[in-house]
RNA sequence: UACCCCGUGGUGUAAUUGGCAACACAGCUGGUUUUGAUCCAGCUAUUCCUGGUUCAAGUCCAGGCGGGGUAGCCA
């Protein structure tokens, strides 16, 4: 991509950094990190938030750390730590050694605590959680003080000894920052810093009985790693000043600064970690990697690329106006991508059988196939031609409408990379199906020219019947019906009952025996496929369509339906009598 | 009803910070083509509204209107 022509690379964020950059500020070093929390598996939004994240370390010559935010042991499992990393790994990014955790922090954080306790900036609370709320305030109110703010320095480190070793039960107590109980900010109205929890942690085990709050962990926890830029997603906006206090307060190595962006919504799909558990628990889908799964997992089962997934992260920009995204830019990098790369092979997904009448009884060529026109040195193939294929029902009409190229009485097309055939009849069951082709060919044109100079408008896909492989064929659409799946209510009830429609009666060219589930296909003139990770086994193949060709007959087709029914619903024409 | 954020083609982002509204996707026309694919060319906008400052406003100011976020011992 040409960056002068791009409106790319120059979003708000990196247009901070390169000003601070200009500033000197951070002695010129630019530090980014990704904070997960390992509760769940990552997604496309997160996908944009990675991107960005190590996107904008790459361009500045800087480094992105991998942090998990484990503060809250109830949630946390070490089979999302491992996830989480194949995941971003898989994406095409590397944190070398930069491997943190937030619970790495957990003593750091303990002794800051007891900081803010000694300066008075913080106080054991024995409020219930009820009381809490009540003494917050609401939007329109202010807060009240609770009458423990004011415990002493000594009593509130007793406390807190009590809270760390177990001797309070959870939810006796809580360690809060005395900011303002009047704050407009309700954020900002004495922020819970710790909790009891007597959980175990992934990683810490039982050494802890309390856990930093998210808001008193994540800021100096940037501190700590010397993130420059901590960027987050626009709901952590009113949390920033809470960031700045923390910061401001302790005794902190470094001054990262919070900058938000609004996080990644796409039509037709749900892109919150809540909801995606959801689909999972109640069985909508598969699991975390079903192919209609907006999850790395589900995309990459699907066959996206990581490059068509960085280069869609980069064109839906950053900015922090809230926006839907069009699937059809998703499915439009995907597709430049496996143009690029995808081995074109043939495959027929609703097999007519056609005939060649003409061809020697028995015989059997070799016919030369180029297996990516875009790419010299994916080489060619040999593929088996006999008087018996397979080629797509849709490929023969009895009446062809105007402009279809294809086969049809007395019609003649190529047959991919082999001969010119002319269809001489067909055969129908008693239901009126037609069941059979008849074709001759012309022996001139192997290779798919005639040496007479005629010319035929169409070209279509076969596999030999005697050398098909038997396949099984997911084609998938649009999980929801509703561009906003939130539309009415319950997300759940806007699910497409049609996301999945399996067709196991696939004829695909033998030299799909060697297909591997990480080498992009395209099916010529259907879609980009590839071999589904987890439900082929030796001997059975089942494909995944990532996405359909760009199908201009259909886009036409569907216009002249729509043109017909107008045509259709307007009354006749009077007639003189 | 408090505080904060955001309004630029159908969609998503730009506009060198006050100087001819650009790029991509989608759509429509046409061309090339042994994939109706790819590729190529062309077309598609009163910058939410009203007023103000200025030679000049998408950009600055004022007032509206609209959308969103926030009252977890979640992140």
């Amino acid at each position: 991509m040409s960056d002068a022509e791009s409106t790319a690379g120059n979003d708000f964020v990196r247009q901070i950094i390169r000003a601070d950059l200009e500033a000197g500020k951070n002695d010129g070093r630019v530090h980014t990190r990704f904070p997960p929390e390992p509760n769940g598996y990552l997604h496309i939004g997160h996908a944009k938030a990675i991107c960005l994240n190590f996107g904008a370390a790459r361009d500045f010559q800087g480094l992105c750390n991998l942090r998990f935010d484990d503060t809250n042991p109830a949630k946390e499992e070490t089979e999302y730590v491992e996830a989480i990393q194949e995941d971003i790994r898989w994406l095409g990014w590397d944190w070398e050694d930069r491997l943190y955790f937030a619970s790495d922090y957990f003593p750091q954080l303990w002794e800051w605590a007891i900081h803010l306790v000694k300066k008075g900036k913080a106080y054991v609370d024995s409020l219930t959680s009820e009381e809490i709320r009540e003494y917050r305030g609401s939007l329109t109110e202010p807060g009240r003080e609770s009458p423990y703010r004011n415990r002493s320095v000594d009593e509130n480190l007793g406390l807190l000894e009590q809270m760390k070793n177990g001797e309070l039960e959870e939810g006796a107590c809580v360690l809060r920052a005395k900011v303002d109980m009047t704050h407009a900010n309700v954020l900002m109205r004495d922020p819970a810093m710790y909790r009891v929890k007597k959980e175990t942690h992934h990683r810490t085990g039982t050494t802890w009985n309390v856990y930093p709050m998210y808001d008193f962990a994540h800021g100096l926890s940037d501190s700590i790693e010397g993130i420059t830029h901590s960027l987050c997603s626009l709901e952590f906006e009113n949390h920033r000043p809470l960031y700045d206090w923390f910061n401001e307060n302790c005794p902190i190595p470094s001054v990262p600064r919070q900058y938000e962006f609004a996080r990644l919504s796409l039509e037709y799909t749900i892109v919150s970690k809540r909801k995606l558990i959801r689909l999972v628990d109640e069985g909508h889908v598969d699991g975390w990697d079903d192919p209609r799964m907006p999850t790395i997992r589900g995309l990459r089962r699907r066959g996206y690329t990581p490059a068509a997934l960085r280069n869609f992260c980069e064109k839906v920009g950053v900015a922090r106006n809230i926006s839907r995204t069009e699937m059809a830019l998703l499915e439009s990098c995907v597709r430049e991508d496996l143009n690029r790369v995808a081995l074109r092979v043939m495959g027929v997904l609703d097999p007519i059988k056609l005939v060649i009448e003409n061809w020697p009884e028995g015989q059997v060529e070799e016919l030369d196939a180029i297996n990516n026109p875009e790419d010299e040195s994916a080489g060619s193939r040999k593929i088996p031609f006999s008087g018996e294929l397979w080629i797509e029902r849709a490929d023969f009409m009895e009446d062809p409408p105007r402009k279809y190229f294809r086969l049809g009485p007395d019609r003649e097309v190529r047959l991919r990379w082999g001969y010119f055939v002319t269809c001489t009849g067909f055969d129908k069951d008693d239901a009126g199906t037609v069941t059979c082709i008849r074709c001759t060919y012309d022996p001139e044109t192997l290779g798919g020219n005639a040496p007479d100079g005629r010319k035929v408008k169409g070209t279509i896909h076969w596999v030999s019947v005697a050398h098909a492989l038997d396949a099984e064929v997911r084609l998938y659409d649009l999980l929801f019906t509703k561009a906003d799946p939130e539309e009415g209510g319950d997300f759940v009830q806007n699910l497409n009952p049609d996301s999945l429609k399996a067709i196991t009666c696939a004829k695909v060219e033998p030299s799909l025996a060697a297909a591997a589930a990480d080498i992009p296909y395209q099916f010529e003139r259907t879609g980009y496929f590839c071999l589904d990770s987890k439900e082929s086994a030796d001997g059975s193949l089942v494909f995944n369509r990532t996405v359909g060709l760009r199908d201009s007959w259909a886009k036409a087709k569907k216009k002249q339906g729509g043109q017909q029914k107008k045509k259709e619903r307007r009354p006749p024409p009077p007639r003189p009598s």
